[in-house]
DNA sequence: GTAGGAAAATTGGCCAATGCT
DNA sequence: CTAGCATTGGCCAATTTTCCT
């Protein structure tokens, strides 16, 4: 089906799998006619990744496709002139004949592949953002053409092109030159004399970008799109459930980034005129180089990429359809298996574990990473909790090396799934150990790592940075349902595909825990909110759990001892245990108090992130009593100084009394507290002044201070009368 | 190449002033 | 003329991004 014609001499026409159900109900409108084609295998019925699908269209996930993976291909008008396409993640090439096919008049101007290694084979991180440019830019064609025709924009402009095991050819940047020229004819009304083999890259300039971008950039820095810029969210309609699959009805990327799509040697060097950091540009030679330079030897024979297909010729004027479309259909309680040529989407859950196979991440990272934006240099590989580095791990499979897939996902509540403003960024140097390759799967950047039974089935992980991208160049893709500000949060994601006997990879799949990635967050004060016991026996030794904000397990924590004239009279660094730290807690032991008294000992407490990035100081008993039998459990809210904190009792036989300061019913507990036996629950009026639960040991005939605590008054919390405040 | 620190720039929330109905 | 509501712009703290060492 021929839809619409962008040039004289340039007929181009989508042609996708032979008909069946559709998806989202688009596809069926740009179906070939089935006279043009020729008699189709038997019929599969497969699945559809349900992000893709359309709201309406919810309960139509099935499609018949005629290959493994339906593409789009752009070729020549005349065939002859046409160069194949090489396959993607199963040699789909073979099958291709003389259908779903689009032929381009192949000029080497207009793209040249050895020229114009592809953007999305970058190891730029600048370049990253240029990969999203392209595809964004591309995609607006699709708009204009037909509205109906947007879905097949974005199934063109989903995953670039894969070999079987992985290997890139390029597709961002040949549907970016594409799509551009497309886009110039609609917004920019150029000659229709205009050289097919003008490029079209460089026909959008600085200055049209500029005179089409709503705002323009004056400076290096990202500005407000519109001034002040309200959330992001603020207009639903033109978001998209993916991220990863959005269009924009105009290149939503900087100058920089349109230029930096295609870095062939006419275009790095305008690169060069424009204002761009040198730390930038350098990544170019890197990429140069690594797109040239031969590759490990161990990852060549593990990639097995053919090496016509390398050169990235014919790949880069063929479009693979997402294979989100392809993939086995999977029943309930099936293993993750997956046709080695339709691997499954980033964003598509997968379990971690399938018999006897589990992919376990050994050595967690930990809890902070500071990314570094394109302007900077790489701040290194992501460290563990212990200061190697994370360590991955296969069991239940050693027969021969299986690839593992890394990239930087969510942290937040809903579904795991590449994240938008962070990607992952492959480290080097001497310290590096690790052989791992850049490869860019539906516009994310991901590190392919071997694992091999001679280590194994182990990697440790000491070749992944991260890499921040700037919230504005995210933001302004059309589409683009997350916002950067506060999205600072990432996980490290591990994929690997196991070979089955019968011919399907087990894809399993694990996720680090959280890691923040902001340089703000790391200088935060910590701040204890809890702690327990509040106090210890001078012996030390005795495990402490503090929970709070901005806490980790490099924290430090001090307990000191004062004297009147707040000059320190002791003092000692807790030992932290960093495997059950968080950022919202951390576990010690209690340094030992090397003074001899048979009297407690009032002390303080403090958390360290560094010099001047200390909590407030908490005070603490030291006991010269072993025995400890109770737990105590102390809230401090902002309301109510450490100083003006209730002085908790110390006997060791006194039974529990629990004050609340919110209703029974919401009373929030500690799941580590040890259950109180003997205790009677209090409730206070609604207008207390704290806000946090407190357990207080009381001993059975004292009176206890409630106006210490703000309280006027409290009621057991079996409904009898209440105690008055007098 | 890494990393820490901090300055500069940007963003978003709040609120008063202003304009319109 | 007044009240109610929406919009605009300034202020400021929080956060991001860049630069320096």
């Amino acid at each position: 089906m021929s839809f619409g014609k962008c040039r004289d001499d340039l007929d181009f026409t989508l042609l996708f799998g032979e008909e069946g159900r559709q998806t989202a109900g688009s596809l069926s409108d740009v179906r070939p006619p089935s006279s043009l084609l020729p008699p189709l295998p038997p019929v599969a019925e497969q699945q559809v990744h349900p992000s893709h699908l359309s709201e309406n269209n919810q309960d139509v996930a099935y499609y018949h496709g005629a290959f493994h993976c339906p593409s789009i291909q752009i070729t020549s008008i005349a065939p002859n002139n046409h160069v194949e396409a090489g396959g993607a993640w199963g040699g789909v090439s073979d099958t291709f004949g003389g259908r779903d096919q689009l032929y381009l008049p192949f000029d080497p101007s207009y793209r040249d592949p050895a020229l114009c290694p592809s953007p999305c084979s970058s190891l730029s991180s600048r370049s990253w953002v240029s990969d999203l440019s392209s595809c964004e830019s591309s995609s607006h064609v699709y708009d204009d053409v037909d509205g109906d025709l947007r879905d097949a924009a974005r199934l063109a402009l989903g995953p670039p092109l894969v070999s079987p095991l992985g290997s890139l050819g390029s597709l961002g940047g040949g549907v970016a030159a594409f799509g551009v020229e497309l886009w110039q004819q609609k917004y920019q009304h150029p000659s229709p004399q205009q050289s097919p083999s003008h490029s079209p890259r460089t026909s959008v300039t600085e200055e049209s970008w500029l005179s089409r971008r709503p705002t323009s950039r004056p400076s290096s820095r990202p500005t407000s799109p519109c001034g002040k810029r309200r959330h992001s969210s603020a207009d639903p309609s033109l978001r998209s459930s993916s991220p990863h699959l959005t269009m924009s009805p105009i290149p939503a990327c900087s100058p920089r980034g349109c230029v930096a799509d295609d870095p062939g040697p006419a275009l790095v060097s305008a690169y060069q005129d424009l204002d761009v950091p040198l730390k930038t540009r350098r990544t170019w030679g890197g990429q140069l180089g690594f797109l040239n330079a031969p590759t490990d030897e161990g990852l060549e024979t593990f990639l097995n990429v053919p090496e016509e297909e390398e050169q990235a010729t014919a790949a880069e004027l063929f479009l693979q359809v997402p294979s989100h479309f392809s993939w086995s259909k999977p029943k309930p309680g099936n293993p993750p298996l997956f046709r080695p040529s339709s691997p499954p989407p980033l964003d598509w859950p997968l379990p971690n574990q399938y018999d006897q196979c589990e992919l376990k991440l050994e050595v967690q990272p930990r809890s902070f990473h500071r990314a570094h934006y394109e302007t900077e240099g790489s701040r290194g590989s992501i460290k563990a909790l212990t200061g190697g580095h994370p360590l991955i791990k296969l069991s239940g499979y050693a027969e021969q090396p299986v690839r593992l897939l890394l990239f930087i996902g969510t942290a937040d509540e809903r579904n795991l799934r590449p994240h938008s403003f962070y990607q992952v960024h492959r480290v080097t140097g001497k310290t590096v150990s690790t052989v791992c390759q850049e490869r860019i799967l539906e516009c994310t950047k991901v590190l392919e790592i071997l694992l091999v039974p001679e280590n194994n089935m182990c990697a440790s992980i000491d070749c992944a940075g991260i890499l921040k991208l700037r919230n504005a160049d995210i933001e302004l893709k059309k589409g683009e349902t997350d916002v950067g500000r506060k999205n600072t949060r990432v996980k490290v994601v591990f994929r690997v595909a196991v070979p089955q006997p019968d011919g399907h990879m087990l894809w399993l799949q694990t996720a680090s825990v959280p890691v923040e990635c902001s340089q703000r967050s790391g200088q935060e004060l910590p701040h204890v909110e809890r702690f327990r016991p509040s106090s210890a026996s001078m012996d030390g030794g005795e495990e402490m759990i503090l929970t709070g904000s901005n806490m980790s397990a490099q924290s430090t924590v001090m307990f000191v001892e004062k004297g009147p004239d707040g000059r320190s009279l002791w003092e000692a660094e807790a030992r932290v245990l960093p495997q059950r730290c968080s950022t919202s807690s951390i576990v010690l032991e209690i340094p030992p108090y090397n003074k001899a008294t048979s009297r407690p000992v009032q002390v303080q407490f403090y958390v360290s992130n560094g010099k001047k990035r200390r909590s407030l100081a908490q005070s603490f008993t030291l006991v010269p009593v072993v025995k400890q039998e109770c737990w105590e459990q102390h809230s401090i809210s902002d309301s109510l100084p450490p100083q003006s904190a209730p002085t908790p009792h110390h006997s060791s036989s006194v039974p529990y009394q629990t004050l609340s300061t919110v209703p029974p019913q919401s009373q929030t507990s500690w799941d580590l507290c040890p259950p109180l036996n003997t205790s009677t629950a209090f409730s206070t009026s609604a207008d207390s002044q704290l806000g946090h639960t407190m357990s207080i040991k009381q001993e059975p005939e004292e009176r206890l201070n409630l106006g210490s605590l703000g309280l006027q008054e409290i009621t057991l919390d079996d409904g009898k009368k209440p105690y008055q405040l007098r």
